[in-house]
DNA sequence: AAGTGGTCTAGACCACGAC
DNA sequence: TCGTGGTCTAGACCACTTC
């Protein structure tokens, strides 16, 4: 007698079977207490390796309709958004920071929109770079919401980066990010140390405390960058 | 009475606890049992709410050492990949494609490091443009394998593109992609009906079906593309 | 060695939604 | 309406890892 069978065992089988085409896309899956009976185990037991398949995008699942092969298998990656410093240091190279300066000042116009801020609002307008063995690596370009963290009014932002220093003080936000490249102006590329009319990659991310705008945050990296995602 | 407590009520929850400090970065919660005892319900819903919450990134779970909330709460984002195709018509723009070149010839030398190919190895070298309203969108640069996918010997690329006919051919592949920023060169730059030297948003994705080098490409996008990510 | 999470079971009830 | 997945239970055994 084999070893019992888990929910994994099950999950790989069933995955097998539809990348060999055995199950096509858009087929009905046998039921679960079917596949129990085959499996000799508990109807759980093939639940939650269905329920994971469903989340891994390879089969669709409904009430009374039943599983079915996804007939465009999406494949869905997941990264993490690191801390720049952690980033710098998971490379071994060593991380400094430099602020350039810390203003507060109102919200300007497209700021307000951005954030969906009403008109008059305070903001911390933070400008700093990092780098990476004393490397230019990232400008940071950021506003923090004086009203949904009234702290970023006082805080010096020489001690520690706003983008640390926001992660400690406010955890738990959701947040929204635009990748796109663009061409370094003069204000970055002296900044980056880099050429006039470079391509840059950048980043602009708006985070929420559960709808209350927290920060926007627009990021370019030194020419060569490059964001790594497997799945 | 209120309703029986399920699973997800215990997530909210433990998160809210997590996320109001009343359970602090690196402190060590209480066990399932005395969970379940809390909220009167079994172990199981317990663990299936607490496995959730590890998933998530909110906390660290070790067998024995027991749960712990992240010292750094590592948000992840979930992005999907998608058929170009899909990604256009989901703008509601109309989708064209056309096929600029396909070669059968062998893998140059950077190819051959690329996917780990031995040498003489065949494949298929294609090139292509989307078109999202008739306007440029994105230009693809492809080369396929031979020996994994030998279809792709023979297959019409006038009639399906590269990445249509790819996904139903061999779906459920791992994948690295990598996103950086570019200069458009010449031949960029006419393929996407733009002006030479402006920036470029690139991803280069390379393939796998279980350890077997499946293709190599590279995407340009059109001045502009932004790629949004929500978490 | 012992405690904590990981997983399984056999049975139950419920809610959604296809029919 | 009623079949299918969604969820819960109470109890059990196991595996990992810290003590």
């Amino acid at each position: 007698m084999l070893r019992k069978v888990g929910y994994k065992d099950i999950k790989r089988e069933v995955f097998n079977r539809i990348r060999q085409n055995e199950w096509a896309p858009g087929e009905l899956l046998p039921g679960e207490v079917v596949l129990a009976a085959e499996f000799g185990c508990a109807r759980a037991t093939v639940n939650r390796a269905m329920q994971e398949l469903s989340d891994d995008g390879i089969i669709d699942r409904r009430r009374k309709g039943g599983s079915r092969v996804k007939l465009t298998p999406v494949r869905q990656a997941t990264f993490e958004i690191p801390l720049v410093k952690s980033e710098i240091e998971s490379k071994g190279a060593i991380y400094t920071y430099q602020l350039i300066s810390s203003i507060k000042e109102v919200a300007p116009l497209w700021l307000q929109k951005q954030l969906s801020l009403s008109a008059y609002t305070r903001v911390q307008h933070i400008q700093c770079i990092h780098y990476a063995d004393d490397r230019p690596y990232q400008y940071e370009d950021r506003w923090i919401n004086h009203n949904t963290v009234p702290l970023s009014a006082e805080f010096d932002f020489n001690t520690q980066s706003p983008n640390e220093w926001l992660v400690n003080e406010v955890p738990y936000t959701n947040a929204e990010v635009r990748f796109s490249a663009t061409i370094s102006d003069v204000k970055i590329a002296q900044a980056l140390e880099m050429a006039n009319g470079e391509a840059v990659f950048k980043a602009e991310r708006t985070t929420w405390l559960s709808d209350e705008p927290v920060t926007f945050v627009t990021l370019y990296f030194v020419k060569g960058y490059e964001m790594l995602i497997s799945y």
